[in-house]
DNA sequence: TCTCATTTAATAATCTTTTTCAAATTCTTC
DNA sequence: GAAGAATTTGAAAAAGATTATTAAATGAGA
């Protein structure tokens, strides 16, 4: 997402359109790349630029970001939605380390899970086209 | 938890009382293996036996007996929380295969992480306790 | 049985998210 | 660049899940 020209690409394919808090909300995602931002974070966030967004508009747009794959849902079980910047572009989001004891979050990058999604897929005639996988534990500092 | 004074021992533990309303909704989870209810189809069935049960009193009470270990709280994504019973009585749950067209939910029995647990842990600094695992795709109806 | 802390049902309150709707804005066409 | 049609917006209300409050009821030990 280098530029607005693509992002109204995108949305155009999809029948919606390019508006000035549509671009502040993709914005404040990319600009926060590992952060993991809530809902009301994002809001508070984009208000600096976009002083009269209401709220309702930024869960409208993180929904259609969503569904366009520029951005991706995380569930940390702990009562609201986050989301962060979807760099590779793909439907495979990267695995979370939650620390029971502070809170951080940290990136597991590797996909390690291929052996064993081919494993359930021929033992569960399952077709895997996505997962979502969260450690818990204790970080470094905390142990 | 074989019988009710296995359970009452165990509540007295954390100082809990035995009630006919806790009684109630443990046995309806036990009863329902493989189910994943949700909040208000325990509240529901925990009705017919007990039909002044309040609503919030379900909430408090799979509060505690997922606190007790005795029940897993499960989180599928769509709005709301969902228990089922800890058979095996430990603190890892078993994995869930998630169709994405008709919401079938699998489960996965084996614990296929412990490889994968161990190089995280080595790669990252990072005590591992737990982890929750899904995976989206369709099952063999659906496909 | 008595006593006291815990638990309950009912209700209100909270919190996140969605819906509604009139006004404003975007995008296409001229 | 203006006009028109459809989408989008902000504000407020609504919805849905969960938690807190409180007086009355209940459980468990003495």
């Amino acid at each position: 997402m280098d530029n607005v020209k693509e992002l109204k690409v995108m949305l155009k394919e999809k029948g919606y359109k390019l508006t000035p808090q549509r671009r502040a909300v993709l914005n404040i995602i990319m600009e926060n790349p590992g952060k993991h931002l809530t809902t009301e974070e994002i809001y508070d966030l984009v208000k600096v630029q976009c002083p009269d967004i209401g709220l309702a508009t930024v869960y409208r747009t993180l929904q259609i970001l969503d569904e366009m794959d520029l951005i991706m849902k995380i569930n940390l079980d702990d009562g609201c939605s986050r989301y962060e910047y979807n760099v590779h572009q793909d439907d495979h989001e990267h695995h979370h380390l939650i620390c029971t004891n502070c809170g951080k979050i940290m990136e597991v990058n590797e996909d390690l899970l291929d052996s064993i999604e081919a494993q359930i897929e021929k033992d569960y005639d399952f077709t895997i086209t996505d997962h979502k996988v969260k450690f818990f534990g204790l970080c470094s500092t905390c142990r």
